[in-house]
DNA sequence: TCAATACTCAAGTTTCCGCTTGACTAATTC
DNA sequence: GAATTAGTCAAGCGGAAACTTGAGTATTGA
C-alpha cells in the first residue's frame, strides 16, 4: 500500500461490485423482472435457456452486490429487489454526471481565454506530459 | 406509461456495455481521474503499476461504452469524459430505483389487505404473492 | 408412502478478460 | 539525423467468470 492511487482503487470496491453484478445481461434481465415484483428462483429461470443452477448462481451475485434479497420458505426461495440497493449506485452516477458538466463549463472558459486558470491536480510544467 | 417499461426491457443493451466498462476498478479510477480534467494516455497511466498498453486498452473499452472521447494531436492522445455519456446510465438507475420504491408501496398494500391490486404481466395464481 | 418439486452442492469445462511482452510507427527533441 | 517520447499492434498467458452435469436434500402433493 505504497501508492495513494492504489488506495482509491480499493475505495470503489462496493460500487464496482454493483457495476460488475449488472454487467451481465442475464442478471440485468433478472433485475428487470424483479422490478415488476418478487419471484421464486424457478419462476425467474423459466424464460431463460439456462439451467436452474446457473440462475441460482446469478442470484447469489446479485445478493452479494446488495441489489437482491431472498427468503426461503419451505422449499421455495423467493427473490425480491432489496430496498436501497440502488442508492450507492445512483449517488455515484449523479456525482460523476455533475463532475462532467462542471468540466464542460471549465472547458468553455479555457476555450475563451488561452490559459488555464487553475491547476489543482497536475502542475503541468515540469511534468512530462 | 406502461409501454415505456416494455421499451426499456428491449433497450438496455447499451447500458450493459456501460456497466461492463465501469465494472473494472482500474477503469473506474480512470473515469475518476478524467472527471478532474482531460489527460493524455501516458499521464493517465503514470499512477498505475501497469503498462501503457493496458491503459490504452482500458481507454478503448471506455470509449466504446460512450463514456470517454479521445483526440489525437501529434503523437499525444488526449482523453476526456464524453458529454452525456452518463445519461443513459443515470436514466436506467433512477428508473429502477423508482420501481423498487413502487414495489415497496405495493407490498405494504398487500400486507394491509390480502389482495393484489393489479397484475400486468403474469396472473398471480402460480407462485409469487 | 412415493414421487414430484425446488432447490443446493461439488465438481469440471470453456470462454472471456486483464495484462504482458516485443516489435513497430510516428512525432518531437537534441 | 540519431535518440527519445507517445502510442499502437499482435500474440499469448493466467485466472476469473459463466455455464454445465450429476449428484444429494428437504419439502410438498397425491
Amino acid at each position: 500500500m505504497s501508492s495513494q492511487i492504489l488506495k482509491s482503487v480499493l475505495d470503489y470496491q462496493p460500487v464496482a461490485t454493483i457495476f460488475r453484478a449488472l454487467a451481465d445481461p442475464t442478471r440485468q434481465a433478472l433485475v428487470e423482472r424483479l422490478s415488476r415484483g418478487p419471484a421464486a428462483v424457478s419462476a425467474l429461470a423459466e424464460p431463460f435457456a439456462m439451467s436452474l443452477t446457473a440462475i441460482g448462481q446469478h442470484i447469489v451475485v446479485l445478493e452479494e452486490a446488495g441489489l437482491v434479497q431472498t427468503q426461503k420458505i419451505g422449499r421455495v426461495r423467493t427473490c425480491s429487489l432489496k430496498p436501497g440497493g440502488f442508492d450507492a449506485l445512483e449517488q455515484w452516477v449523479s456525482t460523476h454526471r455533475l463532475l462532467v458538466e462542471r468540466q464542460l463549463d471549465r472547458l468553455g472558459a479555457v476555450l475563451d481565454a488561452t490559459y488555464s486558470p487553475e491547476a489543482p491536480d497536475s502542475p503541468g510544467k515540469d511534468e512530462h506530459q
